[in-house]
DNA sequence: CTGAAAGCGCTTACAG
DNA sequence: CTGAAAGCGCTTACAG
């Protein structure tokens, strides 16, 4: 019914005269290397033309389960209207990798229900293989996926069932560590870093990035993190923390933006400027603020590129049929050099 | 091989000794209302259990041949980096109103090719049905799609083919004519009503509400239409039309901007303000604005709900397989009362 | 060079 | 009450 009038091959061959699977042969690039008649070849693509076929995608994936379909599978959803800000860079880099590989994208959105719940998750296997986009991991439905040798992959880090999920992530690490290499050589060594509640991978990376360029600068990671539901920072809070030395406050960038409002709040309220009394650096890129401001210093998230090649990533386990060597990939974050980090001074 | 070692119906069938078909019926729900023996279901439900079954959707759509697929069909990116602020709401709104339907949603991007030729618009038929988003209608592409009875909804108004193209759009004209109604009874008689070159659907619709709503209060359209390529408008021309007893000037929307951008550009090179100087309204909604400024008078867009109405009446084609008594829907567009309208004050 | 057949995993009449 | 069969629209060996 859904099909209604449209041509199948069946009518393809009936119009020029051949067997159906003659058609398919055709039709399909003759990939088995047939030998196929020129003259043969035009009548059936003549015949496929005028009657306007297109294949059936479900058909033809039953059959060689392949549909050059690849599947996005968002856990909010996919055209978000709280966190467009993180998520549309990232499907626009989806669109333009699907577009390079000549695949059509699907979108399931479907699930009528607010739980992901494995019929939901199944339904993906409609397409080729597919993108996951969210901090949502239901395991044992991924694990399924997984197991039945259906590609997938999650766009952002995952550690979950032993790190068997492939994913196309951001290095949050490296360059939330580069941060505090920059402040430890403007002569900084009293810091807080100010975090959400939120154990995000996103967050646990950045925050191990601050351990470790802490580490590696040989500072005391002793007090350095302070976490905050946003509305528990105020201008004694920073007042206090001056008073102990400290000279930069690192914040964590977040879909939320919750600790970054928080910290530049309670700076307002404090009275203060940076660089001019404390340095401060945000681990991401500060949301689109409105009236002008200074630059905050801090680092890109490469999301359209992540959309990019998390479709390489997932076309490429679809060709070689779930194998490949390293299936985590983690893209550098170009720094943003701002106008908020100054040498130390102290108070 | 994708779906590797996932146990099948005809596995379950083995293990509780009774057909496959049996045991489709048991786990379908037996909606044909077949009679079962309650040992024969438990057999097959707690077999299906115990092999951690999970149904196959390609077959099951095959069979059923139900694709629940909608196709959205743009003619640039799905994902624009440009028209971001007119389209995603759109796009909002037919993913919620696929989700309600339970559909899920394909994407096909025109641009690959930069033709809109007829072998990617066939590909939509791989949907149940699509709607189109763009100004572009490829007429014969589009016209052999609706001969062949394929369900297709534009987004926005579309008079091509005779009206035969079924549409959800906005009620430009109306809201447009309620804006020169308002100037009016604030005693405004010198109107300029400044657009673009571009002759889309959506700019003559503004228009056409401009002229019936200067006739409705019996003025003249004589000068008022004033087109502009977004460069050609300065503080001169404005001092003009004041001088010639303009007090309001009104001035389209559009995804670009120019025609808004150009008129207040030359407002405050000619340092005057609205409403103090001269009214000000837009026929729609401004894009947002870096920093703080007046509301300005204008109308909404609903372009979420335009998504939504989009996405039922396609399904209500595919439901009825093409018939519809009347295809074609215009939503009202809700004013915006803002700051920038006053009462007529001459110079 | 091309056709007939089997099969992908399911649903749905139709016989028993 | 349950099984055997046909079929959804394709692909892919395998015969001619």
């Amino acid at each position: 019914m859904a099909r209604g009038q449209l041509p199948r091959q069946a009518d393809i061959a009936r119009v020029a005269g051949v067997s159906q699977a003659t058609v398919s042969v055709v039709l399909g690039g003759n990939q088995g290397g047939v030998r196929l008649s020129e003259a043969t070849r035009q009548r059936v693509i003549e015949a496929a033309e005028s009657l306007g076929y297109v294949p059936d995608p479900v058909a033809t994936r039953l059959a060689s389960s392949r549909n050059n379909l690849l599947g996005l599978y968002t856990f909010t959803a996919t055209f978000p209207t709280d966190v467009a800000d993180s998520y549309y860079p990232i499907l626009v880099g989806v669109e333009e990798g699907a577009k390079d590989l000549g695949q059509d994208l699907i979108l399931f959105t479907g699930s009528s229900t607010k739980t992901h719940d494995d019929a939901s998750i199944r339904r993906t296997r409609l397409a080729d293989g597919c993108l996951f986009l969210g901090r949502h991991v239901p395991t044992e439905s991924i694990e399924r996926l997984l197991d039945s040798g259906f590609p997938l992959v999650y766009i952002g880090r995952r550690a979950e069932l032993g790190g068997r999920i492939p994913y196309v992530g951001a290095d949050y690490v490296a360059a939330s560590a580069l941060i505090i290499a920059k402040l430890a050589e403007l002569g900084h060594r009293g810091i807080r870093y100010v975090r959400e509640h939120d154990n995000a991978p996103s967050s646990a990376d950045r925050e191990r990035g601050v351990l470790e360029g802490l580490s590696a600068v040989g500072l005391s990671a002793r007090d350095v993190v302070v976490r905050t539901d946003g509305t528990d920072l105020g201008s004694e809070q920073i007042h206090a923390w001056r008073r102990a030395g400290v000279t930069a406050v690192v914040v964590e960038e977040t879909d939320t933006g919750a600790a970054f409002d928080a910290v530049t709040g309670a700076l307002f309220a404090a009275g203060l400027s940076c660089p001019a009394d404390l340095s401060l650096a945000v681990l991401g890129r500060p949301p689109t603020r409105i009236g002008p401001g200074p630059v905050i210093t801090g680092f890109e998230v490469p999301r359209r590129e992540m959309g990019r090649r998390a479709v390489r990533l997932l076309a490429e386990l679809v060709a070689a049929k779930g194998e490949r060597p390293d299936p985590h990939q983690l893209l550098e974050c170009p720094p943003v050099d701002g106008q908020t980090l100054g040498p130390a001074r102290s108070r």
